[in-house]
DNA sequence: TAGATTGTTAATCGATTAACAATC
DNA sequence: TAGATTGTTAATCGATTAACAATC
């Protein structure tokens, strides 16, 4: 069905899902393009022209069911699949993001967490003892995870990427300033770059403060 | 000089950045749009295109300064302000972004933290003690932070965002999934949406391994 | 049936890439 | 000067929006 739709198409899937959800749970049946294009500050065309890269949903005069479309929406990004994942660095940030996140609901389970700090290894984070790095081959062979959780500094990435590509990792949530996608073109890496993000909101916060205080519309 | 750059050029910039710093550091001093197009992945035409929204800091078959542009680049983003930031939501995750962040580096300084959890309240992150958040009238009221950093759950963000609008705040940086910018059209919002991002490389993920192995080249 | 709303094709818009004259 | 490489204009590409026939 799908013929390689568009990074920005994919990149709507989850917004669309959690606005759906929202739907959901307020108990509404059905809704149309344009009311949830209003919703989400989309427009309709766009909304019609997401979904169609995936299938008609739809019927003509009636709109989308709300639970059906959620529901199909998850099966085309694959949640409830749970591939194993691991966490590499179990410093502040990727304890927090393990904690934080519901694996679970977004297609993974973490098997498995890694550090180089002796400290750190023989602790939990969640139901996960924290390893020596130097058991992840131990660890990955028999069974390699699907993604990597790259939580550790620039430095250590390029040696750890290597490690994890050879085990047959394919997949990488990184947060590390390396730029695996240059390196491993044959890769999937998701980048979550706060520090880039943060520099953005510097610029455009100069930009709107530059602008006289625009008045209410 | 900078009349609306648009937010694809933006978003590069601290990348951009990051490589010229790399470069610095390395003793490299001057560099080609095609040199720096081949490290980066992108092509020489769309670097001296990013460039010149901003102005023409390179020379005819010499290329780029590198110091001359990295500092350039940071001057753009305004990196040098240190504007007031104030973090609300000392669970988990503000803690680590706030603790893994170097603020002062992206144009900020972390000058207030606030939680409703009363366990949290008095206890310190870096140089701040957690306030509750009852305090964030008392404490911004006469000197409005430029932008606040919210880490709370989505079901306390629309309350909260009304609250920091009404003191003056014009930037999030947004790890809620609440959405700012369609309630605020007037504020400036980052969002890191962790969970699209997970879900994101679920889906991708799963295009990879439909693909029956592709080859090497 | 009439009204509503989809799925889809065509038009528009914006961003990226290519080309090349200007110039260091 | 000759070679290199920019700044900038023009061409291309891709994504978004508009339009509308199909149809529930």
């Amino acid at each position: 069905m799908s013929k390689n739709v568009s990074l920005p198409v994919v990149r709507r899937l989850p917004r669309y899902y959690r606005f759906l959800r929202e739907l959901m749970e307020n108990g509404v049946i059905r809704i149309s393009s344009g009311d949830l294009s209003r919703r989400m500050g989309l427009t309709a065309s766009q909304i019609r022209q997401d979904l169609n890269c995936f299938g008609g949903f739809g019927q003509q005069g009636y709109g989308y069911n709300v639970r059906a479309l959620y529901e199909e929406i998850g099966r085309i990004m694959g949640l409830g699949k749970h591939r194993e994942a691991i966490l590499v660095g179990a410093g502040n940030l990727g304890r927090a993001v393990s904690r934080h996140m519901d694996f679970a609901s977004r297609g993974f389970a973490l098997t498995g967490v890694f550090d180089v700090n002796p400290e750190l290894v023989g602790r939990q984070i969640g139901e996960v003892v924290i390893q020596d790095i130097r058991q992840l081959e131990a660890f990955c062979a028999p069974n390699p995870p699907a993604v990597a959780i790259l939580c550790i500094p620039k430095e250590a990435a390029p040696a750890i990427v290597k490690r994890l590509v050879a085990l047959g990792v394919r997949g990488f949530w990184n947060f590390s300033h390396y730029d695996i996608a240059l390196h491993y073109p044959e890769v999937v890496a998701e980048n979550v770059h706060l520090g880039d993000s943060l520099s953005t909101l510097c610029y455009r916060i100069n930009e709107l403060e530059k602008q006289p205080a625009q008045p209410e519309e």
